[in-house]
DNA sequence: AGCACGCCGACT
DNA sequence: GTCGGCGTGCTC
């Protein structure tokens, strides 16, 4: 194969030239590009020289042919760091399926312009009576945009560059000129942004240096990837340990190590759980040598602390998924944290996992990399198990006199039978009252928003769907305001009808519970507690999280009731009740991981109460008390769920013993989408036949439409990843190749939920 | 982003 | 006319 033309992306620094050029390729060159590799190019109208990288290969122009210039060179000299980047981008895209282009922009970040502040600034050189003088000379020569900037700059003297090119709409070309008259400097520096509050700051001050000291299990986790990493043997390990048993401790003393050793580490934890208290300890061993990245700092922002990491002027960086991607260039470690989390797979293309990606990485770097987890995903256990993994144990709680819950196993049906039609069972009713009596707090645990499941006319049943998605409304009230439908989907609203469209009915009303019914219900029941809420809709906008639950630490509420995000990660000393109010609502999801899933939840809910010196309690209501994954969290056995869990997915072909590609298509048209999923099914049919790939589909999404796009999707399966990766390969060829593009086709391997 | 093209007002 | 400054639009 040797392609005429090559697909280059110029930089990565800029929105608007964020695209691909097409370039000939010279013969010399023609056998040693590759996707990835990084070549001089003559680029824009005089042809000066840039870098960029290869992004695919094609055989004929896409552009007048004349005008397509040459590629000069492979660009020599690359900076390390950068280059295995771009190498773990391409394994990205090799490995998940998206074009390079997006591979690239996962793994390096674009700078953006910053809001308000930005690094570039422009500054006045001179005094007062010489600006004075220029000032009178641009008048008299008509240099209009000068005389503009010059008035400003003898205001204020230092103006950032956006908005000297954006508000004051000055060239660059005469930036540069008056730069060359000496009568402005444009400089780089500027300030650092501020990643932490002052507020905390004046914690980290407080907390002293109270140093803890690991337990004989911490230790041996410790000594055991120390050792094997001052050996040389860098590899992956799997930290097990219960809630409580400090994880975190061990992290920060293989990272002191580490560090000491003059080399980086990354701390991936999982998006929600980015709390202050973690941060805080880091912090306090580390100090400004640590750096957070979370979703609150622009995409600007962002790019500012990776240039921080690469300047080596931090040696620890904590954030999300995408922290991964810091280009530190002797990395050491790279820590994931809750690794189970499914926040970890990026949810658009490349649908890349952060953990199998992190293990990849640290291999490129000579790192090794650190799994933890209290209820550690069936694949890593696995693997684990398999000796893929080193698995390290914490089976003990890191302060002693914390003991587990207890817990209690609420079965919703006898509770109908015996005429209890409410939300709370008996048995979480006594307890709430013993609670409240005691001062103590209690936690209600609900995996679902809004008031109520769905909204129908209970005299003719019609069912009110969003106009643009195929789902059902779900009522919500805002403060005071009226009570509104929404779909949860595109964001559609519409007043709640006082009469059905359909049937002129009065008689409207919601089926299903959620989290503002189970604040009404434990109101109604108990009027005197306080009671809190935290789910999407209370925690909206920015720092609201955060605010709720530090009223809730401060003991402002008896009760929090909460989706999922008050179950992960956070400790409340007084908390020594949790009520999971219906754990089968994410059990009988339909898909694959549903127990997995629920599994973790309610162990995590567990691991909520009584984590100070007061014992807790923990009920959790079902209607299938006998389903394995409710007995084993009743129990909190994750070794029987495994046990349970692995010869379910053994039984059924689900990974990790097999792999799963899902070809997820989109389009307006249904039919036209429709008979597209047809002809890829045959093509996919055709490519997988000699390799025993089996294929199930094309059918319809669970919601066939959103935001007025249906959708439908093919399963692929097969024991062997590479397969899956060969046949993508060839699909992805064949959508390259196709003419009409009305149809978007993703890919998504081992996916972590069902279309 | 950065650079050249071409428009527009001032002046030999 | 023509010189020089400045916004505009394009970059394979």
């Amino acid at each position: 194969m040797s392609p005429k033309y090559a697909d280059i992306i110029i930089d990565i620094s800029h929105e608007a030239i964020d695209r691909t050029f097409q370039y000939k390729v010279p013969d010399r060159l023609r056998d040693k590009l590759q996707i990835g590799t990084k070549v001089s190019v003559p680029f824009g109208r005089g042809s000066h020289m840039r870098s960029g990288y290869v992004v695919s290969f094609s055989e004929n122009p896409v552009f007048e042919k004349e005008r397509i210039k040459e590629i000069a060179d492979i660009y020599e000299g690359a900076v390390a760091v950068e280059d295995s980047l771009i190498e773990l981008a391409a394994f990205i895209r090799e490995q998940y399926g998206s074009t390079m282009i997006n591979a690239l922009k996962t793994v390096m970040p674009i700078r953006e312009k910053v809001r308000g502040l930005t690094r570039r600034q422009v500054r006045l050189l001179i005094d007062r009576q010489k600006a004075e003088e220029k000032l009178a000379l641009y008048r008299k020569k008509n240099a209009r945009a000068k005389e503009r900037l010059l008035v400003e700059l003898m205001d204020v003297r230092v103006i950032s560059y956006p908005i000297v090119t954006g508000k004051l709409n000055i060239s660059s070309a005469t930036l540069k000129a008056m730069e060359k008259e000496q009568v402005i400097v444009i400089e780089e520096e500027g300030y650092d942004r501020e990643i932490f509050s002052e507020e905390e700051k004046r914690d980290d001050a407080l907390a002293g240096s109270g140093k803890e000291c690991p337990n004989a299990e911490q230790k041996t986790a410790i000594d055991t990837i120390l050792g094997d990493y001052e050996k040389g043997q860098q590899g992956t390990y799997l930290l097990k340990g219960v809630t409580g048993s400090g994880k975190t401790l061990v992290y920060i003393e293989v990272i002191d190590r580490i560090v000491a050793m003059g080399k980086q580490a990354i701390v991936l934890i999982p998006e929600i759980a980015l709390t202050y208290q973690t941060v805080k300890r880091f912090r306090k061993r580390f100090g400004n040598r640590v750096t957070i990245m979370n979703s609150r700092l622009s995409k600007g922002e962002r790019y500012e602390q990776f240039e921080k990491a690469k300047k080596g002027e931090v040696s620890v960086i904590i954030g999300p998924r995408s922290a991964l991607f810091a280009p530190f260039p002797n990395l050491g470690l790279i820590v994931v944290d809750e690794e189970h989390e499914t926040s970890y797979k990026s949810e658009y293309p490349p649908k890349y996992h952060a953990r199998e990606v992190a293990i990849k990485r640290g291999q490129m770097a000579g790192a090794s990399v650190l799994l933890g987890s209290a209820t550690p995903s069936v694949e890593s256990y696995y693997h684990a198990l398999n000796g893929d993994y080193k698995l390290l144990t914490l089976s003990k709680r890191a302060k002693e006199d914390s003991a587990l819950a207890r817990v209690f196993v609420a079965d919703m049906r006898e509770e109908l039978k015996r005429g209890n039609r409410g939300i709370f069972s008996n048995r979480l009713q006594e307890l709430m009252r013993d609670r409240l009596d005691a001062g103590q707090q209690i936690m209600l645990f609900l995996n679902r928003r809004g008031h109520t499941g769905f909204i129908s006319c209970r005299s003719c049943g019609h069912v009110f769907k969003c106009p643009h998605c195929d789902v059902s409304l779900t009522s919500h009230f805002s403060g005071t305001s009226r009570e509104k439908l929404v779909c949860h989907y595109c964001g559609y609203e519409q007043k709640r009808p006082a009469l059905c469209p359909e049937c002129q009915s009065r008689y409207i009303g919601g089926f299903g519970v959620g989290t503002q019914k189970v604040e009404e219900e434990a109101a109604k029941l108990f009027p005197g507690a306080k009671i809190l809420r935290m789910d999407m809709d209370t925690t909206r906008n920015k720092d609201a999280h955060e605010q709720i639950l530090s009223r809730f630490a401060n003991g402002e509420a008896d009760i929090l009731v909460g989706t999922q995000m008050i179950v992960k990660g956070h400790d409340f000393s007084n908390v020594t009740l949790v009520g999971v109010v219906a754990a089968d609502l994410t059990l009988f999801e339909n898909d694959y991981r549903s127990a997995e899933r629920t599994f973790d939840l309610l162990t995590q809910a567990a691991g909520r109460a009584g984590r100070g010196s007061l014992k807790g309690d923990v009920v959790i209501q079902t209607y299938a008390p006998e389903h394995y994954c409710i007995e084993t969290a009743a129990g909190q056995d994750y070794q029987a769920f495994y046990e349970a869990e692995k010869a379910y997915r053994e039984l059924l072909a689900y990974p990790p013993f097999t792999h799963v590609l899902a070809v997820f298509m989109e389009q307006e048209d249904y039919d036209a989408l429709c008979s597209f999923a047809g002809r890829l099914a045959e093509k996919l049919t055709d490519w997988g036949e000699h390799t025993g790939v089996r294929l199930i589909g094309p059918c319809d999404a669970t919601i066939v439409k959103i935001n007025d796009r249906y959708r439908r999707v093919i399963y692929l399966k097969h024991k062997d990843y590479a397969e899956l990766t060969k046949i993508k390969d060839r699909a992805e060829a064949f959508l390259e190749r196709r003419t009409q593009k009305g149809c978007q086709v993703t890919f998504d391997f081992d996916p972590l939920h069902s279309y």
